[in-house]
DNA sequence: CGGCAAGTTGAGCCAGGTCAACTCCGGTGG
DNA sequence: CCACCGGAGTTGACCTGGCTCAACTTGCCG
């Protein structure tokens, strides 16, 4: 019975989100799961450490940004991922936390599950355990659109398809305004460029009335489908922006 | 029982080696199995074909190399993720067939099993579930670590990386030599990066004395830690064959 | 052994990194 | 209320790692 979950819990997405895992609990299962989890805020900038997640390796998150965070030996830093509300995290293989350190990019209230019972759910529960691949097997995918987009794509094509990747995860339904997460230069770090080319691209975008930046958060689709063909790498439309130059060389620089 | 396994299975690395999914079946399990999926093979460079793959989703491989490959509209191509002897893939999410077409790189012996009875040992099974998870989570892992590589790492770093990534990957016990399974037009779009690049890197590296490129499909680690090094992205060593300056203590994580 | 694809080498150039200066904005204290 | 501060974002000028193109060599398969 819906009514009778923990109090905790009626606030929380993972439960009150109908396609989230908690919503698919039995009130017996959530009961329990609720009693050996915690739920805790993180602050902004706040890491979490490696010996409380050895304790608490199941992560689900209610609210905010997290992301896994690399860092170089130079200084260099990435962002590999970000996790939304709704994403359950399982950093039980060692391998795992090799890959980075967890920090919340905004305020990030998320709950700790306990491996045990989130494990005897996943065995007893078919419809908890559909949610719970289905939410490791998206970021499986993300993260192979993700490489795929590092990989061979120019600052403007991968800005453009972070743009998509924004609209594609928010819940809203208004499709032409996206909230853009993440700060300028965490969004550098996700997209493995400088935040100074961040800039230069939205402003790029914006001259050709591609998008409209309202605020640093939230930018206006103007033209879906010339975003669209950026994003997919089509650099025909890309050289539109430029006046159409006369296709001369001039060779007469040498001496 | 095991001497009761199909033939077909016997010979198979997803049933003979202990870790793999069918290892882990009772004999039951593994003759309905068996009796519902396909063992295929592919010849290099064959696509799995997208009708197909919506009625075989569920692919095991037992041999060979196949590769998620990603086309730009105007011919740059990206392979995203590759996938070796004991991965399964599931290719049930249609989003997932919108990252690219799985293309075998070498010749690939793969079982497309049926996913209902998939399913069915999930539910019922729990070390098969388990295998089923790790091998879904080290996929999620392996993606969010190839997209660290290509966010911020240099052309040299990368392909250090990627020794890395081959050498942890290979069953054999011998970890000084490291079979690249892939060839050079391949791991460069693995990378990122041009074949003239990957060619170039492994000459810098050999030249170093850092490794010996045996034939084109072997290389034999000659300094390890000066490797590991450079795919940590430490810029010092890499600025040429560097005296081993004052040790710097790396300090990664700290309160 | 011939033919073709894969890989390598060299020379030149450009997208985006780097550095430095500047603006913008929210918070703080006088 | 304003002056001040510090961090984030932006802009411009310059520089370089790796892409491009072209020529060459090597390896593979019939």
């Amino acid at each position: 019975m819906k009514s009778k979950a923990p109090e905790q819990c009626q606030l929380c997405s993972l439960y009150y989100e109908a396609e989230n895992f908690c919503a698919k609990l039995s009130g017996r299962e959530l009961d329990e799961l609720h009693a050996r989890s915690r739920l805790v805020s993180i602050k902004r900038g706040q890491m979490l450490n490696d010996d409380v997640l050895e304790r608490w390796p199941i992560l689900a998150i209610d609210s905010g940004v997290l992301c896994l965070r690399n860092l170089l030996h130079d200084g260099r830093r990435t962002i590999a991922a970000f996790f939304l509300r709704g994403d359950i995290l399982d950093m039980r293989a060692a391998e795992n936390r090799r890959l980075g350190d967890l920090i919340a990019l905004s305020p990030v209230s998320l709950c700790r599950l306990s491996p045990e019972v989130f494990d005897h759910i996943l065995s007893v529960n078919p419809r908890a355990r559909t949610v719970a691949w289905k939410s490791l097997s998206g970021q499986a995918y993300r993260a192979l659109s993700h490489a795929s987009d590092l990989a061979k794509k120019q600052a403007l094509e991968k800005l453009a398809s972070f743009v998509f990747e924004c609209r594609r995860r928010q819940k809203g339904l208004n499709r032409e305004h996206v909230e853009i997460p993440i700060r300028r230069r965490d969004l550098a770090e996700y997209l493995g460029m400088q935040p100074e080319t961040v800039s230069r691209c939205f402003r790029d975008l914006e001259e050709r009335a591609i998008i409209k930046v309202s605020d640093l958060s939230v930018i206006r689709i103007l033209d879906l489908p010339a975003l669209r063909r950026i994003a997919n790498g089509d650099r025909v439309l890309q050289a539109l922006g430029q006046v159409p130059d006369p296709v001369f060389k001039i060779v007469t620089k040498e001496a």
